[in-house]
This record gives C-alpha cells, sequence and structure tokens, in this order.
DNA sequence: TAAAACGTTGGAGTGCACTCGAAGCAAGTA
DNA sequence: TACTTGCTTCGAGTGCACTCCAACGTTTTA
C-alpha cells in the first residue's frame, strides 16, 4: 500500500492530484465504479499523466461528494449524467440545472415525508410488541 | 372496523375476499409481484377458491400495506421475508420481530437524517444558481 | 353457448448499478 | 533484472426486484 500524501515539491500544501485507488480509498466507491461513471459520463473530464493514468483533483472529488449525495436520494444515475453533461454544456444550461436540482429537492422532502409517515407505522407496530397483552401482531 | 364477515359474500359492504387483480388495483403492485410475493414466502397463507384461483381477506391486505410501507424504508425483501417467517412460526418469535423492526426503525431514523443532509447541500447549490453572481456551479 | 376476460403455473427475461476477469502496459523495489 | 503493485481496456457476470411469456384452465358477459 503505498503513501498517499507524497509531497509533491512544486505544489502547496493541497495535494494537486490523486490516483484512482487513492480516490477509492477517500471515497468508498471502487477503481472500477469511477472508471464505469467516467465511461458513462458522470464524472467531468478527468486529467491524465503522461502515461495515460488518471489524475483526480480536487474538484473531481468535490464533483464525486456531490453525486454522492445525489446517490443517496435515489436518483437515478441516468439523471445525474444528464446534469452532468448540463454542466458541461456550459453556462447556458443554468436554469435547467436549477429546475433539476428543484425537483430533486422536492423528491427528497416528499421522501423524508414518507419515511416519517412509515415511522409512525413501526412505531405503533413495535407498541403493540412492547404491551404484552395478547394476541398475534402481524 | 372489526367486521370480518357477512352472510352474503357478494353483496356486503366489507368484502370477504378479494381476486388477485382487485389486490393489484387497490395495492398498485403487479398481479405478477402479488404472486411473486406469495412465491418467495412473503405472504402469508393466501385461500384458494375450489378452483385454485387466490382469495386475498382484508388480513391480506393489511399485510400488504404493512410491507409497502417496509418497502418504502429500503428494507431487502430477503429480510421482510424473514418477517413474515417469524409472523408464520407463533408467538415465541414476538421478541425477535420486535427487535428486526426496531433496527428498522433506527435505520429508518438515519436514513431521514441523511436525506436531511442531502437536502441542505441541495439547498446550498440552488442557493447559488440563484444569486447570479457569476462562476460555474457545478 | 360462445367469446372475452381473467386466472393458473414454471421458468425465462429485464433494467439497474455495479462488480469482476483477463490480458497487457508502466512504475517503483529488492 | 525480476518482482510486485497498480493502471489500462473491453466485455462479461452478479444481485436485486421485479416483469413477462406461453400454454392452458375458469369465470363472466352478451
Amino acid at each position: 500500500m503505498s503513501v498517499i500524501a507524497s509531497t509533491d515539491p512544486r505544489t502547496s500544501g493541497t495535494r494537486a492530484h490523486y490516483t484512482i485507488s487513492e480516490v477509492a480509498a477517500l471515497t468508498g466507491l471502487s477503481a472500477h465504479t469511477l472508471r464505469w461513471y467516467e465511461r458513462i459520463g458522470l464524472m467531468p473530464h478527468v486529467d491524465r499523466s503522461h502515461t495515460g493514468q488518471r489524475r483526480f483533483t480536487e474538484r473531481d472529488l468535490g464533483w464525486l461528494a456531490f453525486v454522492g449525495k445525489l446517490r443517496l436520494t435515489g436518483m437515478p444515475v441516468a439523471d445525474m449524467v444528464r446534469y452532468a453533461e448540463l454542466v458541461r454544456e456550459g453556462d447556458h444550461t443554468r436554469d435547467e440545472r436549477r429546475e433539476l436540482l428543484e425537483t430533486t429537492r422536492r423528491d427528497v422532502l416528499a421522501r423524508i415525508t414518507e419515511l416519517q409517515d412509515t415511522l409512525a407505522v413501526l412505531d405503533i407496530k413495535i407498541g403493540h410488541y412492547g404491551t404484552a397483552c395478547g394476541g398475534t401482531p402481524s
């Protein structure tokens, strides 16, 4: 296992770039998944070394963190790819991007409400089990 | 809501039983999925007509509603099957069932927290898009 | 009674999001 | 120099949760 923070004399405190395995360790995604993300267009352009190896930047890490959040919402990968495309297309897609994010926001709110309803049902069920008053809760 | 059986199954207010397509319409699940649920052991025993067609009861509908809630939590089907098995096994599994439900409850709470974090990130992003102060949010 | 609609089964297929394998190139270590 | 590790690509495989098919039996409707 290689040392992650090899201090490159040409750069200051912040790492200039990360190998794929470093990013895998940092994000919890597998190297396979990172390559797959790039292949399907879910990553912005990733730099390469002179020998063709990926060199992820801090910016890429930020993007991956954001993608991770989107993933938590249950957003399909295809929609994330769509968002990534819009980012690549430049400034004139700002409105569409904001709309996409706002739709996602509404979905997340709805999901939270749904989960809170479920929580209420679970509490009732658990309550039934707690009070040992006969019967067989199902 | 405790009236269970009426004298005339065809005309009563509370239905004594439902066909698979009626249950599909009521639950939003497909008939295919209902049969699959039964096959994998996710349904308690479902009655059959004298010719072998399924006759779902109110009790089955209640169970399906609960399963629907569990599904919303993201609980794997295998775990739901486990719970169904415990119910079938009878009263001595009460404790295990309560534990399973309590674990699920904790998972749901964690999920809600996760989504609220994501919501915060989305709000920040959307805020960036809202204030047209240059730059290209990614 | 005839046709349409609905039911049954086992098994195969689908879509998603990874996940892994094989073959080969490149860089660092003993 | 040989070994080890890590990286590359393409393509195939995995696990989950359905989803559908074919062939045939049953029930309802006109």
